[in-house]
DNA sequence: GCTCTTTTTGAATCGTTAC
DNA sequence: AGTAACGATTCAAAAAGAG
């Protein structure tokens, strides 16, 4: 077999192609596979506005076990073409990363962490039947129990601002500038995912001149990132218009950029403390009375934290306005309760709350 | 079959226990099935003889099928004892939670969310080979994909301080006064799970009165929940001490009696106001005129209820849907009518009907 | 050029009841 | 059983528009 053959757009299917690359020869892979999302019909928001779900036909599988077939097909060529010291990357949702997961333990590979993608603006739940569908899932495997691996721990620590970097990772979404259109203005793919995704990824998991593969190019983001830090790279596409956008949009990047200019650190996770998390922490029970320092006005907490009192339903803040008479109200500093014969306002709980988050939170 | 015995622990095997219960017969089952795999330790089948180390491959390809055979049973257990309109929560780890997932579904349970706790203060990783284990993930299904189920939306949005619940939880580990211990002060159970993951789980899902099952009960924070909140609560051990401890730690607790504490049924519980009796009351003539916050469309009200605008006739929602030319609308948020100059929506005026019909309930 | 407001949009398994 | 009507429902970020 011919040396590999990097930094290029491979048009066709990936399991073929990934056939014709030499065995053992790819440091990374990195892998965004169809979700087999099955969406019925369609979808407005509270606005009335269309929500542009992913329709397209490579999503479309006829059944659960065509999926698991397809999962299991490209898994066993993407093995083959890994090195023994290479991992795999895949991300995926709920509505497929369980069938993946266990394909991949059931085709030998070592789960090494599974990595959650947290949204900081991910699309509502339109209709309020779930919760918001906020994360993804990446799973990074080694190729065997006790093969030997790449992790870059210090490049992790050192992008979170020096502590380690967790399993949860914060990022936005891909959108505005970075987001790739087609010249009528449209996003050119459904489901372009954020250089600062690949970012942590490929820094985290390769060596400068790895080769990093990805069969489910895309747009390219892979090839783009890798570029950028320095890394070879490797697509397969099997859409044309998808794969010369990619090829262009690559060509764009300077080889081996300073990481600073890419470096997309996730956003800290916001201090904010939910009044209602004070139930759920114990600090406070359902029906515990609360009341103002004069005492004029009373409450009681409901179990999911709204108060309730006379004629009056709501958040600490409206039920303290309401019963003011004011058009606001700081109910953590105006509603106080009963400890030891004293009244305390409910802002020292929530002082208490934010001394202990602070203490590891990143 | 004798009807269902709740608020207690039973002593013995999960499946042979879940058998000798009652079908559909909860609402909720929450469960934390073990999740030692490959924690080295010996390995056992299902019929608990000890497999003799053999090859590694024949070894690790056992391990895992017998998990796989113990999670399908335990499963399809549950699945008998839950009700059509309930839901299943299982929690697990990224060594496990792959296999249940895809067991959920090959049992057609349909998957409603995958949540992720996200531990505010994790154990580190001390070697520095991977990434920060810093959540676990819960699954939580219904019995299929069509099956209604309960999902209290309005009180998970409460307890978030009035934006939607998202799917990843920050909530700390169990740890401190919480934490059951033994009489020589060390940990009772190695896992104990938070009482707030609970809490979060048990107001989401279930309404006062409901049956909460945990087939793992372990140190019965299930039960202890679901008793402050109140819910009625089954759990099943097998390890005596564990099953006393939690007895006594369940005793303890003061039920939650108040339904005005704990449950907050939401805007779409409310009763149905038809348009037509705002007529019949007087509340609105025949004749007015009607128009949209913008005043760019107008209708007048029928003797009937009905509206008239230019072309079109019909409900409130229909009209104000064809004006649009939007697939929907709320007639009663979307119309407004004069009063003393001001522009006031109908749905005003139903609030009006509802509070009338509160008061004559009382 | 700058600020403030309005509009747009994102891998979405997104309803319930009465006839 | 299927069909039609009712009417409930959104967050963050960035682009586009307005002044």
């Amino acid at each position: 077999m011919s040396p590999l053959e990097t930094d290029r757009v491979i048009l066709g299917d990936c399991v073929e192609a990934m056939n014709a690359l030499p065995a053992n020869s790819v440091d990374v892979i990195f892998a965004d596979p169809p979700y087999n999302l099955c969406l019925g019909g369609e979808l407005h928001r509270p606005d009335n506005s269309r929500v542009d779900g992913v329709d397209d036909a490579w999503d479309r599988f006829d059944d659960r076990a065509a999926y698991d077939r397809f999962t299991h097909a490209w898994l066993t060529a993407a093995r083959r073409v890994l090195k023994d010291t290479g991992t795999i990357w895949v991300i995926g949702s709920y509505h497929n990363i369980y069938r993946v997961g266990s394909a991949l333990q059931d085709l030998d590979f070592w789960l090494l962490n599974d990595i959650v993608w947290r949204k900081s603006n991910p699309m509502p739940n339109f209709r309020g039947t779930r919760f918001t569908n906020a994360h993804e899932t990446l799973l990074w495997c080694s190729k065997a129990k006790d093969a030997r691996y790449t992790f870059n721990y210090d490049a992790m620590k050192a992008l979170n601002d020096g502590t380690q970097m967790r399993s949860d990772w914060t990022l936005p979404l891909c959108t505005g500038q970075e987001r790739l259109k087609t010249e009528g203005g449209d996003k050119l793919h459904p489901t372009q995912k954020p250089a600062g995704l690949l970012y942590r990824v490929i820094l985290a998991s390769s060596q400068p001149g790895d080769v990093i593969l990805d069969p489910f190019f895309g747009t390219g983001t892979t090839g783009a990132v890798a570029k950028a830090l320095g890394r070879h790279w490797l697509g397969i596409e099997q859409d044309q218009d998808y794969a010369k956008a990619a090829t262009a949009r690559i060509a764009r990047i300077e080889a081996g950029t300073d990481p600073a200019l890419l470096h997309n650190p996730g956003r800290k996770a916001e201090p904010r403390i939910p009044f209602g998390s004070l139930l759920e922490r114990g600090l406070l029970k359902p029906g515990t009375v609360l009341f103002d320092a004069q005492r004029r006005h009373t409450a009681r907490v409901r179990a999911d934290g709204s108060l309730i009192a006379a004629d009056v339903k709501g958040s600490i803040h409206q039920v303290g306005a309401t019963l003011q008479g004011a058009p606001s109200c700081n109910g953590w500093t105006f509603w106080h309760f009963e400890l030891k014969g004293a009244p305390v306002p409910l802002d020292v709980l929530r002082q208490k709350v934010r001394a202990e988050l602070a203490e590891r939170m990143n």
